[in-house]
Formats: structure tokens, sequence, C-alpha cells
DNA sequence: ACTATATACTTTGTATTACAAAGTATATGA
DNA sequence: TCATATACTTTGTAATACAAAGTATATAGT
């Protein structure tokens, strides 16, 4: 049986955008981890399905980084407690960047392919 | 002064596709590591200048799972050793499977980053 | 009440890969 | 002769997606 070459290169091809999409993903209000998850899954078309375990050390980085924040909600009521981050100015700032370089590289990758 | 976020995301997001672009980059005719730098810059519209020390390693990956095959040439008058890749069979299958990861990452990237 | 399941977050370890850096060798030009 | 460009090799580092195992709480089923 052959190796599966696509499922190594996708996990390849996914190393940086996994922080990007977060950040994309927190513009649009605070979020908690599992929230973003099925946030990511629903508006990638299925395609991107993160595991836990991969989510909450990108958020950690993130937050080391000032890119966005936390703030832990609920476990007053009956509610399970939930962290809830949300983007701050330097993570949308760092976010333009990033978009800027993503455009880059990819349309860098589309040139050679079609060339 | 601020960390170079752009710098380190750019070096991620490469990850996985420049041995497409190798593999794209062979499928005109076999080339030697220099030759493979150079069109690799002026065909990306200078992106991806990549060093020796990146492009090799990737070659030899390359040729370890059976997508290229080496062929030493020249030395025999004054010209300089040089080893020709040439992309296999193999190689050609695997870079359809790989550009088609390509095409389903970058497509859900972008619905993301566009919804 | 008890159990199973789903939710929510944390942590550790592994494999992969782009890159810097240093090294070897040959050819060419000043 | 010496500097530079070409050509290939090897070692070490940093970064990150993922699997896997662990902790804890809420809810549904029996």
């Amino acid at each position: 049986m052959s190796y599966d070459y696509a499922n190594n290169y996708e996990k390849q091809m996914k190393k940086g955008v996994l922080e990007m999409l977060v950040l994309k993903l927190l513009c649009s209000g605070p979020k908690y981890g599992y929230q973003i998850i099925r946030e990511m899954k629903e508006k990638s078309g299925e395609i991107f399905l993160l595991r836990d375990g991969t989510l909450y050390p990108i958020l950690y980085r993130l937050e080391d980084d000032g890119l966005v924040a936390s703030e832990w909600s609920g476990g007053e009521g009956k509610q399970v407690p939930r962290k809830y981050y949300r983007i701050t100015e330097k993570g949308a700032a760092a976010l333009e960047d990033i978009r800027a370089v993503w455009q880059r590289i990819s349309g860098g990758v589309d040139q050679i392919l079609e060339g």
C-alpha cells in the first residue's frame, strides 16, 4: 500500500494559516475554544477540522504575543466556566500583516502552478 | 522594537508548498539544483528565494520517496559536475494529489478570510 | 442515584520542515 | 595568485500540527 502523501502535505500546508484564521474568526466577537472549533469547521466548508489539542496551544501562543486576550466567564450559576478570547488592537494589526503575507505566498504559488 | 511576525508566518506558510513547486518546475525537464533556485525566483516573481540549504534537503527527500530521480552529468570536459533531477511517474502522480490538497486548503482559507 | 456521553480546557511528546551556517570543491576573472 | 561565483553537502535550531492522555463539569438515559 502506498503512503498517504496528501495527509502529510495537508498538515504541513496548514502551518501558519491556522493562527491567521483564529484571529479572523475572533474579529466578529469574543469566543471560547470549542466555539472557535465549530465555526472554523462550518465557515471553511468542513475543511478545517481542528482538534482541541491543536487549537488551545494556538490560543496560548496568540495570548503570549498579546494578539488576543482572555477572560473566564460563567461558573456562577450552573454554566460550565468558559474562557472567552477576544482579539486585541495589536492582534487586529497583526492580522492585516499576516493576510498580506498569505496573499503574497499563495499568489506566488499559483503563479508557478499555472505557469 | 516589535517582533517581525510577518517573517515567521511567511516561513511557516511555505511548509509543504516548496516540495510541490519543485515538482512542478521539474515537469518542464530535468534540472540541477542552482537552476531550480533561479527558476523558482524568476517564475514566482521574486517571491520564492530559496537558499541552497533549503533546496537540497527537499530534493533528497523527494528522491528518497521516489518522486524524483537524479543523475550526475558533466565533469568529463571542463564543466562542473552537476546533479540533474527529473520527475518520475510516481512524482507526477503525487504532484496531482498535492495540487488538489493545495486547492482545498487555499480555498478553505480564502473562504474564511472573505467570509 | 448511577452511568454514559458531551462539553471544555490542559499538557506532553512526536514528526516534519524552512532556514542559517559552515564546510568542500571547481571554474573564472582580475 | 587571489577573490568571486557556482555547485553540492551536512548539521543544528526553531516552529507547529497533531495524537494522546488527563482533569473537570453538565446533561441525558436507565
